[in-house]
DNA sequence: TTGTACGCGTTATCAT
DNA sequence: ATGATAACGCGTACAA
């Protein structure tokens, strides 16, 4: 038996000649099964198996004004966390009756643009974004123009659009209190570029709950990062052991889990016993996090909620004229392990 | 001032009555700019501005026949060596200037029509997939139909497209060769369901090495699990822990990182040693390996190749009438690290 | 250099 | 119950 490809789709228009009907039944067949007569269906049904039809989405939306695909643009395809945001969303597409198309920006704001001018020329229904940059106007632009936009991660403020995002500051007093109340006096905060929101965030909460407790500032130390990466923390490890331990905070805070995997693991290497000599504490509890060999104390972020809510929000925005836009923030929790628990 | 949200998005007709010239005219300025004089064009692009115009990609490709984009349907997004092959393809969209779209089966097959369905309708320029079941006709329909596909991470001979994988029975030999060349005599291979490709032929070249050694069959030892998870590795690892010593296996070969991970985790709370009690190899070299606080030897996949390669072929095939189907296979190769080299 | 007319595949409306 | 036809927005050949 030979298997024939088929060089170019049938339309319903060679259905129809082939099922010996005209176009508008075939469509019924398709849109109002009920409307055509059951022999009549059959013969359509079997044209259309036999020539391997498959509907033409484009003409389809074309005609219709409208896709029937949500998108979220993600910051980081290969961080856990926004993985599982992303599964929040694709439920609630699916539950919809919806496609949910994954772009992945790497955080590169070139790519990020790219992907947004395909999602726009796609007349996807809606767009969730956690942005390299929430404050970047072609957001509004976008939103302007008529897409349902919904920023995942951040909050943007009197923006033209819908946000979703965690309590940061929140989160990290959580963590720094944590610390405080185990006992810890000088404690680093290890974070990637102060130029990212999340990290800002974090930080800030982290000085609140220090100065809160009446602690010394200088003893909260800064060690800046480049990114919120394994390799990075891996390098905030190496500087950390470097300093005498007399000096050396005794507990470290990061920004993210990757980066408190990356300085758990040089710490390790190093010779410093966690959390003995050194407690750390990750965000976003991703599952990694509890399965380090020193479980992680980590703020725990509802990643599939956040999600879920950010799609709701933006199929709100698509379908209902009474929209109106809001901020969700949801509360952040610690999750206390071996790591800070020595 | 005060930001109207515009209703319905302007088309080229809209924009050649505000710039006061024909529509053909727009046309050129979108696709042949340098055909319009710089007047002209200057107006037209700023009626564009005005108007908020946005080209319409349903009708652009309805017109054309072939849209710009491509596919990849994942197996398991939360899974790293997954978002990596992702990123391969991703590298190779970006450079062929299509789009790329992401889309996540997660294991579940209804999940996984759901996708391919739509993403047939929507004529994606080729389909990359890791299926849920390589065998599936659902695979071959497609390919007959006509939208290109290759199979990713998974070889099948003999079908009607390309496939691209890496040699797991040579990854698992490698994995099973190592731990016999430090000298263990008793070794456990925990996996998923062996119904599951992959799993079957890592199982498949542990049991070659074992045999090839002239090691007794039964002390190479199948621990069975649901699926490739962290979750999974733990229970792995409360049933190892709970053998009496002197039976229990010295190694154990998982397959995959998630599990090991989890093995790791639950062997290490149950107060094994890694590696002195029990010495761990997991599969596919995730970044999380390295990190584990007791850094994993693993197989190393060349994730982003296998990614880029599998999308170049289906390019190729998209554009190449005289396109040959292949199958790529890719070497393994193992990294030693501390849970084997105590 | 600019304008006009047609077709891509589908769907909905109207007529038979 | 079924068939004919217009419209969605764009690109392009062809005419002016």
């Amino acid at each position: 038996m030979v298997i024939e490809r088929q060089q170019l789709s049938a339309s319903v228009k060679d259905v129809a000649a082939a099922a010996g009907v005209s176009l508008g039944t075939v469509s019924n067949v398709l849109n109002r099964p009920d409307r055509v007569a059951a022999a009549t269906r059959e013969k359509v049904e079997h044209a259309m198996a036999e020539l391997g039809f498959v509907r033409n989405e484009s003409a389809r939306s074309l005609r219709a004004g409208r896709t029937r695909s949500l998108a979220y643009v993600m910051l980081d395809a290969g961080n856990p966390f926004f993985t599982d945001v992303a599964q929040g969303i694709e439920h609630a597409a699916e539950g919809a009756e919806l496609s949910l198309f994954l772009c992945n920006s790497d955080s590169r704001a070139t790519r990020e643009a790219t992907h947004l001018e395909h999602l726009e020329q796609q007349r996807v229904q809606g767009i969730l974004i956690t942005p390299v940059d929430p404050d970047s106007p072609a957001l509004d632009a976008i939103a302007r123009r008529g897409t349902p936009l919904v920023i995942v991660d951040r909050i943007r403020k009197g923006g033209a659009f819908c946000s979703v995002a965690v309590d940061d500051v929140l989160g990290g007093r959580l963590a720094v209190e944590h610390l405080i109340d185990r006992g810890h006096r000088r404690v680093a905060f290890v974070g990637g570029p102060l130029s990212i929101g999340q990290v800002a965030d974090r930080y800030e909460g982290a000085r609140l709950a220090w100065s809160t407790a009446g602690l010394p500032e200088d003893d909260l130390t800064l060690v800046a990062g480049e990114s919120l990466t394994v390799a990075s923390g891996r390098s905030a490890g190496e500087r950390l052991a470097g300093i005498p331990s007399a000096r050396r905070p005794t507990a470290a805070f990061c920004a993210n889990d990757l980066i408190a995997l990356g300085l758990l693991q040089q710490a390790t290497t190093a010779g410093l016993r966690v959390p003995e000599q050194l407690a750390i504490v990750g965000y976003d509890d991703i599952e990694f996090a509890a399965a380090a060999a020193v479980p992680l104390t980590s703020v725990r972020q509802p990643r599939q909620e956040l999600g879920r809510a950010a799609a709701d929000l933006v199929l709100d925005e698509a379908s209902n004229e009474a929209h109106h836009h809001q901020q969700v923030v949801f509360t952040p929790e610690l999750v206390a392990r071996a790591s800070t628990l020595g």
